[in-house]
DNA sequence: CTTGAATTCATACGAACGTATGAATCACCC
DNA sequence: GGGTGATTCATACGTTCGTATGAATTCAAG
């Protein structure tokens, strides 16, 4: 006999309207507890019990764990990718034909991330850590999962700082971009997460800048590494 | 009957003599697991059997599973921070009084990261992304315990920065130095993971430097970030 | 009010987890 | 070469994991 379960999971019918209460509850909680334990560190279950939901709910909407964890990643890094293309695209037109100065591009890259929790309703500040967390994760469909969900702005914004720093060999940028990456993932983590980080020298217990002071703080230091000179 | 195990897990004996070639083989092949898998995603048994141990062998030998992991740490990153500290020594002798340069500095972090696998026999290279990882850990325990492991040379670095940035505000250099560590971390990740990370335009498909060509580039970018201007 | 789809519920299943136990085996000194 | 402590072994226990199932419930349209 065929059990028609009212309805194939959502990973069987992806045009279903997305919108339930539940599946809301579900991604925020797991975004929350993904940012704090990690993937691998997070259970079905824990992830229902913060939601409020039972069990058979993330089978139902998702179908998976996994698939689950994906619409998690994707809800915020579609949008904050769509923000750095756009900037990109205002600072190109603007600039009419002319590179666009390093530091405008660094901004283009940080601020997204930065302020994606004011532009973005509902964001927690967690967004950061999450995606940060998501590049290291070991696993390798999420890996590849973020590189095409990135694809199209590093594209970008990879010939934009060619022009904007013509006497970089490309192969010199592509390195220099990993470091600008470990550098806002690492700062982003710290900013956000910034509570008890403890210094050994009581003289240097950080003060949590603001918004605009973090970034500009960020955009200085990477603006200055890609630019340096080479050997 | 109070039954005597031959001797007790290492746990409640840490003065035992810790040479036993099982004992070896754990921590190598947890070493190998915690880099690609996280220490959530690493079970004991996928350990035992990498290694060829029994199952036992982690509660003999280490008592628990946490336990284990700590060890696997501090095997790498002791004779790591002693590296950095004794030529942070070197360096400020032969300064006498005077500041030590930047990128001296800077090299005496990057180095020892970068070189472990060649001065300290058995460290592959997975060393660096282990360490990497470990700080992002969302485990508590393991984030206080590698603080912990790198307190003296984090107060050592501290101090010999602001004496080679002197215009640099303490508050600022605490920022700069997350962005450092961010970089290092995420660049010898790269570094060492080389293998694929498919870019999407081909002309910038990365080389990978050799390691003198590697350090060089991490240290200007880091140094030029360093000194940055501030606002 | 009825009906049928959409959703939520309690519950079950097999697998894998971390840990513990006591017997078997090994290595070495007298 | 027999005995003693150190180590390894097979195995078991209780828990939690991800997933699946089918019966209840909700809810909007007829």
């Amino acid at each position: 006999m065929s059990v028609t379960l009212g309805q194939p999971p959502a990973a069987y019918a992806p045009d279903r309207p997305r919108s339930s209460s539940t599946r809301e509850a579900l991604l925020d909680a797991a975004e929350q507890l993904l940012v704090e334990h990690g993937v691998a560190g997070t259970s079905t279950r824990a992830i229902i019990k913060a939601a409020g939901a039972n069990l058979g709910a993330v089978n139902y909407h998702f179908g998976t764990k996994e698939d689950l964890v994906l619409e998690v990643f994707a809800r915020r890094l579609r949008p904050l990718n769509q923000d750095r293309i756009s900037r990109l695209n205002a600072l190109e037109a603007e600039a009419q034909e002319q590179p666009v100065p390093l530091e405008k591009l660094v901004e283009a890259i940080v601020r997204p991330s930065v302020e994606a929790r004011e532009t973005q309703p509902g964001t927690t500040m967690a967004l950061f850590r999450l995606i940060c967390r998501g590049f290291q994760d070991p696993n390798p469909q999420l890996k590849a999962f973020l590189n095409k969900e990135c694809a199209e702005f590093a594209t970008r914004i990879d010939s934009a700082l060619l022009r904007a720093l013509p006497w970089l060999p490309p192969q010199e940028l592509v390195w220099r971009e990993r470091f600008l990456f470990g550098a806002l993932n690492h700062g982003l983590d710290s900013w956000v997460h910034f509570d008890n980080l403890p210094h050994p020298n009581p003289e240097m217990q950080p003060m949590r800048p603001d918004r605009e002071g973090f970034i500009h703080r960020m955009v200085s230091f990477i603006a200055a590494g890609l630019s340096a000179p080479i050997a």
